[in-house]
DNA sequence: TTTGAAATCCGAGGGAA
DNA sequence: TTCCCTCGGATTTCAAA
């Protein structure tokens, strides 16, 4: 993880369709070169994946909610494992406190959140209680930091 | 937002990179077809941004925080735009309770969390105080739905 | 709005420094 | 590792339906 290594990364994250060429010509270096570091860094696992980020309201699902989960210690991982195959959470942290677990939903409205995500939390073997944070309005979202100010 | 849209977006959040060529080709419609659906979920802003997701931990922003803050009313707009310009805050959203704010944060460790984050929050005028949620581990992270069971 | 073809440009791999 | 080179293939555009 040189200094090329994060300017591929930072231009990766700004726009993951950039040109390898336009990266190579602004880097100095030959294209094969950064063809070859952004596989390397895929195959590294430091890049995760290529994706890209939607708008919540002009792509139907207008509700960002996060919530904190406390579960039988010993049904921790049954708990997770259930979390991370719904499609609406995004996000799945442990912590240690004051939640044991912590997810990022995301659906079209309070209804969806209540049928295919709490619903579903609270049917679920080994979880104590949980408690609901929804958001109003969503002012920033990256994926990843971008170095340098935008 | 039809069905082609709809399977477009999909595959593009799996793989921001994938081929248009193959796109049309599993739909079954001229490659010129989905280039030009692409440009224009880009232009509608349905699609904001084609990024990537990055191993947190292998590239070295390993410590993942939320953090709510309560605000003097009237000083709202002013603390989320310097919450915004924030490299290390990620995600910034509005909320009615418990918290007036709720913000995602990347940093190395939690010093960098006290030096680059939490100190410019606390001494940025109008904040009330701020309560820090701490992960310890990430189980999944996705930037947004992918329909279909993955 | 979609299509299909044409021209340009890029990605991917191998061999040399 | 990096660079150069080349080929196969993708992107992009445009006129036509």
């Amino acid at each position: 993880m040189d200094l090329t290594d994060r300017t591929i990364i930072e231009k990766l994250t700004r726009d993951s369709r950039i040109h390898c060429t336009e990266i190579a010509s602004e880097l100095g270096v030959a294209t094969s070169t950064v063809h070859k570091r952004v596989n390397q860094l895929y195959n590294d696992g430091v890049i995760e994946q290529f994706t890209i980020i939607l708008n919540p309201e002009k792509s139907g699902t207008a509700l960002t909610t996060f919530i904190g989960i406390n579960v039988d210690s010993g049904r921790k991982d049954e708990v997770i494992n259930t979390l991370k195959s719904l499609n609406n959470v995004l996000e799945v942290y442990e912590l240690l406190e004051p939640y044991d677990i912590f997810v990022k939903v995301r659906t079209r409205d309070i209804s969806e959140l209540k049928e295919n995500v709490l619903r579903v939390i609270a049917n679920t073997k080994g979880v104590l209680n949980t408690s609901s944070i929804l958001t109003t309005r969503r002012h920033k979202e990256n994926a990843c930091i971008t170095k340098n100010g935008d």
